[in-house]
This record gives structure tokens, sequence and C-alpha cells, in this order.
DNA sequence: AATATAAGTGGTACTGTGCAACCTAACAAG
DNA sequence: CTTGTTAGGTTGCACAGTACCACTTATATT
């Protein structure tokens, strides 16, 4: 028998919490909503900016995501955009108020649906260009690296996903989501073989308009599946 | 001024833990290592099969992957596979103790080193074919689903990246490696067209030695980095 | 020495991308 | 009405990487 048993429950438990990355484009650029830590000193990290989040409330949200939605919906109105947890990072030392461990998740949200909510707790909330190193890289807590691991994500899942798809306002032209893909990568994209690429997955939906914007009208689109990305095909020997 | 300001801190807080799991191959099939549940019936799903894991210790872990290596030296002996974190689930509901959220991790090992610890707490430890679907579909808690998270992070990830190359002991031969991939991806793979995209990454080192085992015999290689795969190009109209 | 077998190499067909030229539908200027 | 301009959309060719298959090489066995 050891000498020591593990408790069957710990005598102490983690503070757990979510934190989202926002991300919209506005004016050509990818931006990502930062909010105000609050300016009483009580708090950690009074007055910096941070990523929008907050501990979980057992007596109301039945899951981890429920809860990432929860505050997404008091930020920003938005109830139902893409959605993806990023990871989770959990130490004695991020947070001074103790043991804590945080869940990242990031959401894409077409520029068009953003509404700024009149935070609840009169918080001040602001999209932030990711251009902006000054402030991205000096966030509250350890946001910044929170920030960096989605950013990372989502790069790497845009080179085979149509997750730029979800930036853009429905309908939406074929030219309008290759500049979604280049804003997101930070380079430019063919356009004859993007062309190809998309439509060698049938995620898209001609809606039979087209957009007239002085020059030859460009056909419209939707999405087929407003919940999940298209994955562009992999490549390991796949047995034809 | 809202009605109900949020508190500074939560009232009532998560149970916090983390579950593995660890892969082999043994007998040319791919292994889960599973515990039995205490046989006590004051605990839940007593004497079930469950992944490796447990709750947080705040005051002997560090961070969240400190706990899972601290599981899985406990477990197997083996201190420094190869570890990933899949991602987080957590809701009311999950565990009859109350709320609670885990963290997924995934471990590689190769078989040689498995070492099998006689449990700290005499809980029973063994390898599981992940043929064997009803165990591995029945096992207590969500572990079913948290394993199946974590199988389809591994397929995913080995279709452009090196990760098999964990499950060889060192050093080893490139038809050995290619057996690991194959068992990984229940597939064939292409000799040919699997050197080429092999050795297109350099992150095999040549021992200089060769293996005999009858026929024309093997070089042997080991990885130049313990602690990451190799990724494998992807393709989204890199300019050249 | 002949044979069997697994390791390793080379070559061709095919497919998807990079690139660039071209066609097309609208507007605007004269 | 004609012509030029511009952005959307198409076509075709060169190239690179893969699938497939045939071939060579090194060892053990008979």
């Amino acid at each position: 028998m050891p000498t020591t048993l593990p408790p069957a429950l710990p005598a102490e438990r983690p503070l757990v919490s979510v934190d989202l990355a926002i991300f919209t484009v506005r004016a050509d650029r990818l931006h990502v909503l930062l909010v105000r830590r609050p300016a009483d000193a009580s708090e950690p990290f009074p007055h910096q900016w941070a990523l929008p989040g907050g501990f979980i409330q057992v007596g109301r949200d039945q899951t981890l995501e429920d809860c990432a939605r929860r505050k997404l919906l008091e930020k920003t109105g938005i109830d139902s955009p893409y959605l993806e947890q990023v990871g989770a990072v959990g130490s004695a030392t991020r947070d001074p108020r103790g043991w804590s461990v945080t869940h990242v998740y990031f959401a894409l949200i077409p520029s068009d649906d953003v509404v700024l909510q009149p935070g609840a707790n009169a918080s001040e909330a602001q999209w932030h260009p990711l251009i902006e190193q000054a402030v991205t890289e000096s966030l509250a807590f350890d946001h910044a690296q929170l920030l960096s691991q989605a950013i990372e994500r989502l790069h790497a899942k845009v080179e085979y996903t149509s997750l730029p798809a979800f930036l853009c306002p429905e309908p939406f032209t074929l030219p309008e989501l290759q500049r979604s893909y280049e804003i997101v990568l930070d380079r430019a994209v063919e356009k004859s073989a993007f062309r190809k690429r998309i439509f060698a997955q049938a995620f898209l939906e001609e809606t039979g308009e087209t957009r007239i914007t002085g020059k030859r009208p460009a056909a419209l689109y939707r999405l087929r599946y407003r919940d999940r990305p298209a994955y562009f095909p992999r490549t390991f020997s796949p047995r034809s």
C-alpha cells in the first residue's frame, strides 16, 4: 500500500476560463477583437488590452463550447459564427490569482455582421488590425501567446480549407473570396489555380445573381454548409 | 449598471483533469494503453476500462503538460516520448461528480521502450489493439469519444508528417518506417513514392550501419530531432 | 552456381499547379 | 456610336510531384 493515496477529488481546483480570438476583415486587413481590462486596480492587468473571455459559469454553461458561444454573443451579438477550439494552456503562473487553465477558441465572422455590443460590464471593445504589433504583443496575461497560437492555426488551415469563406459576407463573388485568402495568407494567390481548386470541392452554391461593380459583373455564391469548412485534398500515395 | 455584476472569481470551480491516449505498435497492430477504474463502488465507472489520466495537482504540476508527462511517467516509465495536445472537452454531465473539463493528449512510444509500471495505486494497465472495438467503444466516462478524437488527429497528421517515426525503436530501417505508416494509416503505401517523400525532408540521419534480416541488408536511420516531427509540403500556390 | 527474397533504383504516365495570354461584359470618354 | 479601359473569367502550355511498374542489387539458402 502506497504511503500517499491520491485523494478521490482534489482539495484545490484551478480557475477555468475561455478566451476568444475573434477575427474579421475590415478595410482589407485582418482584425482581431480586443477588450480593455477593467480599470479597477484590484483586478490583474488593469486597463490593458486582452482577448475577450471569462470564467466558466458552472451553473450556466452546459459545455465549454457553450461558454465560448455565450461570450461571443455577449461581445458581438453574433450567435452562429465559425468557431473552433485551438487548445488549452494551463499553469500555476499565468494568472496571479492562482493555478488557471484557459481554453482558446477562434471565431471567424463576416465584417457585415459586426455589431459591437456596448459591453454588459461597460468594458470597452475594439477591433485591432493584426499589423499593430505594439498592441497585439503586449496583451494582458499570456494573451499575446494565445493570440499567436490562434493565428498560427488559422494560417495553417487556410492552406487546405475553405475557412476564409467564413470571413466573407454572403453572397460573395469569387474575387472577393480570393481576396479573403490573400488577406489571411498575406500573399498573392494565382487566380486560375485558385478557381480550379475552389471548384474542385463542391462547397459553393451559385445564387444565379451577379454583382455589378462597375466592370464585368461577377457571379455570386453562397456556402452550401455554414457550419464546417471544405477540406482540399492532401496527398500521401492515396491508392487510386 | 447591470443588475448582476459578474463576480471577480467564480464561486464554484470545475474539476480539471488530463487524459492520455498512449499509442504503440505491437505485433504489427496499433495499440492503446488502457487502465481499469478502481473496483471500489464509490468511484464512478468501477472496474471499467479507461484512458490513463487524473486530476491536476495544483501543488505539484507547474503546467498542464507537466501533468500529462507525470501521468505518462507513472504508467509507462517513459519520460520523453512524443506528446501532443489534442483538445479539451468540458461539460456539466461528463463526470457524475460535477462540472469537469479534461485535456486530451496523445503520446507515441516505440514498442521497445514499453515497461508497464506496476500501478502506483495498484490499477491494472494493459495494451489493447484498436481493432478491439468492443473494448475501445465502451470505455468509462466519455473516453471512447476522447480516444476517437486522438485517433482522428493521429490519422490526419500521419498524412503530412513524420509522426510514425516516433513509433519505431531506433535505429530503424526504411521498410520498418514504411510499415509503421501502413499500420497507422491501415492501408498499403507505395515503396518508391514513400522513399522519395521521406528523403525530400532531411529529418533522418544515416547511422552507417545496416540491419541483416536474412535478405539484402537495409540501411539504418535515426531521427535528427527527437522532439518534433517533420512536415511534408502543403500546396496552395506557393509562389516559386 | 542457381534460386528466392527483400532492399533499393529508375523510368513513364498522369495529375494538379504556375504562369501567362486571351476572351468577355460592363462602363466612360469622345 | 465607337473606342478604350478595366476587372471577371477562360484556355493552354510547361513543369513538378506522384502512382505505378519494371528493374537491379545484396544477401541467404539449397
